[in-house]
DNA sequence: CCATGATCGTCAGTACCCTAACTGTTTGCG
DNA sequence: CGCAAACAGTTAGGGTACTGACGATCATGG
């Protein structure tokens, strides 16, 4: 990951585009100059790395990602669960069913409204969270490695804005902000439960 | 996929990163500080829009791209087809039983060689392309919709450069180049990485 | 000419990801 | 109050994606 002029960014990039309009990539190939299959490619590319340097392979990125949810927000519902990570419901409940089995989220129905379920991680779901961070987060700089600095910089800007700039036009929109407001359907305020009845 | 106007691009960088260093996305969120959160979901969303727009969702984005490649190049094998798309080759089976079931594909046996099948695209097959061509050129355009033209092929090739140069991380590597030698061989071209010639 | 190994495709199994329909619960409104 | 609408979770079903094992077919070398 060492190119010539990481300082300035401005010249990085532009090299970078003369890059890829140059005959790098013959126009032969439909890959290469289609966005949709070149980010379904690196989503490829992450769970692979990710499954070869975290936990051998016994965590999945989601997996991971949904236990890092728990951890951080014990007691939270399914549905809340997805909208942090951007998941379907019925996903949430498949990928939950697998940890539970694996004895790694623990589930129990929401004395207070009983159509919910409240997840948190167990002693060992937290332990396997602590104990893997670190590679996680070497697998998230592995994908981001052959790019200079500056430029991980911008990519990632770039990213979070088409993120979420295309939001809504997802099937499952992901919540913007976590505990902040929330539009009051499913108002998910932790302690709202007991005084709303 | 040629956007015009690639002048200026600083500017508009520079406020990129400055957004995304910004407020924007509170720390709770684990999603927005993860590359790799980042890319699955930008996928996602992009399946999402390519259903939503192509073809009354009658075709998948894989397989369109699958159907693509069969125009452009008729009887190539379930391999080649793999190491076009990036799939494993039980996928790339997967998704021609499909394609075959509905009548888009065709496969006959090589007669040169048994073991392999020869792949092509139908009447009908050929005729959705051509059809539905336009659609999924908005589709990946409007991906990167939200981003200023020169931003999109800032991030187009830093996209390009993370899926080549991680190409060996992931476990099916796609090919680099198109028609370019690859000889039957099927010659997995280990210095294939000659992305410079 | 046959044994060995490489190659191509398939199958089974697992996980992710969505939609649509269904069950139970809560809420709200007449 | 009572019942319909809204809501949380599950189920069923289709599609993507990988691994590992297997059968069939070629390609070599002894």
């Amino acid at each position: 990951m060492r190119y010539p002029d990481d300082t300035a960014g401005t010249r990085a990039q532009r090299a970078a585009v003369a890059r890829s309009r140059g005959a790098t990539h013959p126009p032969g190939h439909i890959i290469w100059d289609r966005p949709g299959y070149l980010v379904r490619r690196l989503h490829q590319i992450h769970v692979a790395m990710f499954l070869g340097r975290v936990a051998e392979g016994k965590v999945t990125p989601i997996q991971y990602g949904l236990l890092s949810i728990l951890v951080r927000r014990p007691n939270i519902d399914q549905l809340t669960i997805g909208e942090e990570l951007g998941l379907d419901r019925a996903n949430v409940a498949d990928i939950l069913k697998r940890l539970e089995a694996r004895k790694l989220v623990a589930r129990v129905v929401d004395p207070g409204n009983r159509r919910r379920k409240l997840c948190l991680a167990t002693a060992r779901g937290a332990e396997l969270v602590r104990r893997h961070h670190a590679d996680m987060q070497a697998s998230q700089a592995q994908l981001l490695a052959p790019l200079a600095p500056a430029e991980r910089e911008v990519f990632m800007a770039l990213l979070s804005r088409l993120v979420e700039r295309n939001n809504a036009s997802g099937r499952t929109s992901l919540s913007d902000r976590p505990e902040a407001a929330v539009p009051p359907t499913r108002a998910a305020a932790p302690c709202g439960r007991s005084a709303e009845h």
